[in-house]
DNA sequence: TCGTTTATTGTCAATTATGACAATTTAAAT
DNA sequence: ATTTAAATTGTCATAATTGACAATAAACGA
């Protein structure tokens, strides 16, 4: 009955489309007409698949932040069963796991969220998962350590590594991915001071 | 000889317009029209006292620039003789150290330089004299530190540092303050070790 | 072949942002 | 009062973006 229908793939195509126009264009910068020209398609054929832009960014970002949660946990999983936190260290500041692609779709999201109220509390909990999930790492191998201890070391190991990332725009990612894993790896060793020899600040 | 100029108020006028829209709506959503709005002109008018977008942007760079590069330096001069570290840390994560629209405009920019070659340049820069700053306070007070400890360190400071506001767009930053101000205090603490005591990672 | 469903193309109107410039008004000096 | 330089207002043309929809072409089943 009738012409069958292409919407699953055509709407591959676009939203595949529209992620390599946000990393290049930025989410607001990302026109239906870049869309279109980076698809290959006609602008009403993107309107025609997707319907109107706030629903195609919907379908990016839930696209986007699922791909990015699964990869992650993918990563978590793999991690070997000693040694948890220092391989955890290695994996985020390898030269492997960094797409500038994905890195650049990350900022603009974030930086978007900043006016967008529902975008915004979504990319909250995106990140508080990570945050969460590191401190839940840490702990395993680290039970001695006070809980604000571990959220301060967990909160830093995030920070260090996002700072890589929010820069990205600079384009200083290689030449401190060095530095940066150094500097995790300082936060780490903080662990394995008992609890009594806290320092007195 | 004529009527007396304005330019000089004017462009004060306009170009605090135009940082208060930056925050608001970042950099390229911040159209002539919003600005001339902001300020309370007509859009003529702002096209006639600073010119055509790109010198408008121009102006405002230069301004944020030379305003927070003055405001970091009188911060390092402020700071006391001694216990510079943990002072320029207490600083840089007390609350008044943080005006929120600074912030967003400060993120605009670099969001903006990933797509403007001359941006980034300025913007690297910028941001490499943070660091710069901050390893020479380290190195004071730790003359016995390795040269890559004091990079990492300091890096790691400012990394913490610059998180905390890369994610204003999620409006998480006073939650953060504290933790980021503790782990900002272990890197610090990891300074105290002697260069033989150094890890074995 | 015919009817149906969908893809595909094309076009029009409305909105917005920008550049350019003419026309007018205002404030000072002479 | 006249001149002069600048502010101020207003308007027009152009380009970009988007939404809406008509018209055509293609693929499938009966």
């Amino acid at each position: 009955m009738g012409r069958p229908s292409k919407k699953e793939e055509r709407t591959e195509e676009i939203l595949n489309a529209f992620y390599r126009c946000v990393a290049r264009y930025g989410l607001e910068g990302s026109t239906l007409e870049h869309i279109a020209e980076e698809s290959g398609l006609k602008r009403s054929l993107v309107r025609h698949f997707v319907g109107n832009r706030e629903e195609l960014v919907q379908l990016l970002v839930d696209r986007v932040l699922q791909q990015s949660a699964a990869q992650w946990q993918a990563m978590i999983s793999s991690l070997p069963a000693e040694q948890r936190p220092e391989a955890l260290l290695d994996t985020l500041f390898c030269d492997q796991y960094s797409d500038a692609e994905y890195v650049l779709v990350i900022e603009s999201l974030i930086f978007s969220a900043g006016r967008d109220p529902a975008l915004q509390q979504r990319m909250q909990q995106w990140l508080q998962g990570f945050t969460d999930d590191i401190a839940a790492i840490l702990q395993a191998d680290y039970p001695a350590a006070e809980t604000a201890t571990l959220a301060a070391v967990a909160y830093g190991i995030v920070s260090i590594y996002f700072n890589l990332d929010s820069l990205a725009p600079l384009g200083m990612n290689a030449q401190y991915r060095q530095p940066a894993r150094t500097a995790a790896g300082y936060l780490l060793e903080r662990l394995q001071q008992s609890p009594a020899t806290a320092e007195t600040h």
